[in-house]
DNA sequence: GTTTATGCAAAACCTTTGCATTTTG
DNA sequence: CAAAATGCAAAGGTTTTGCATAAAC
């Protein structure tokens, strides 16, 4: 679970620079909150983020962590898992099916793929546990998305 | 985006009879319910389906559709996008990659394959938009749980 | 007639925001 | 020192829960 130390050197380096060339500042909370999601592997959420960095800076916030993470995402040094800061959406689709996400309007459509269905487990991921279905998603711009994209 | 009538009608029996063997009372908040989900392919959160539920019975209640959707994915009549019900998780790997997910208790990890960093879009996506990255996830069940399991 | 589901209202929860104070460059 | 970030407290939004009433089997 642990990201290598080499790794983890790599990521903070990154991110030093980005901070640099976004102009913006190199505050302590930053450095620890960086540094707490870049040294795992858990895919923390934004409490374990606080309660963890809150073991070194007792006084911060948990709504300095959530800016933060934000922030970050912004500055594209990290990224959140599942349909980022969207609700709960539902679909009666139960037969085996893939999605293409637009990443601008969040806009999910579904398409099938014999082809991806049967795609086979790498062998790393054999040690993790049982694979029971894979599920592929597209990410990218829908049709309508890219027409407003070109007007601008 | 509208889902064909053979397969409404398909999902409507499939859910009758799924409700039946589960002992699950028939009511007509759940017949609209489930009808409303099945028969779009657009994704529609609780807030949606309570609108256009509302239109056929007005005197609905929003907790009464998140019961039920939580009820129809219990009975593995639906499934929810994105992670569910869960808190949003950050990662700090900004290298491709993909995840592993355990259905029971939500760990997630990455792994690395050239061979699913390298997938080629199917025809039928290439006319919903620009894909720009692809995703996959894998589902089932971590060893650790595969054990607890087990000993069930 | 019992059992189960609904509607209402209130709570719980996660996340965001406004503002005074503190910190950074 | 000016500009930006933090911490606090409060608000916003979604989702869940307890309980009396109503509906299904």
């Amino acid at each position: 679970m642990g990201v290598d130390r080499e790794e983890i050197r790599l990521r903070m380096s990154r991110f030093e620079e980005v901070l640099r060339r976004a102009g913006v500042k190199r505050t302590h909370q930053r450095m620890e909150i960086f540094r707490e999601v870049a040294r795992t592997g858990e895919h923390p959420d934004a409490q374990t983020v606080f309660r963890r960095v809150a073991r070194r800076i007792p006084s911060i916030s948990l709504d300095t962590v959530y800016r933060t993470l934000r922030l970050f995402q912004d500055l594209g040094l990290i990224t959140a898992l599942g349909t980022n800061h969207e609700r709960i959406r539902f679909d009666a689709n139960m037969n085996d099916h893939h999605h293409f996400v637009c990443t601008r309007c969040g806009k999910t459509l579904d398409f099938h793929s014999r082809e991806f269905d049967e795609l086979s487990v790498p062998e790393e991921v054999r040690d993790f546990g049982r694979v029971e279905r894979n599920h592929v998603e597209l990410r990218g711009v829908c049709a309508k998305c890219l027409i407003k994209e070109a007007k601008e």
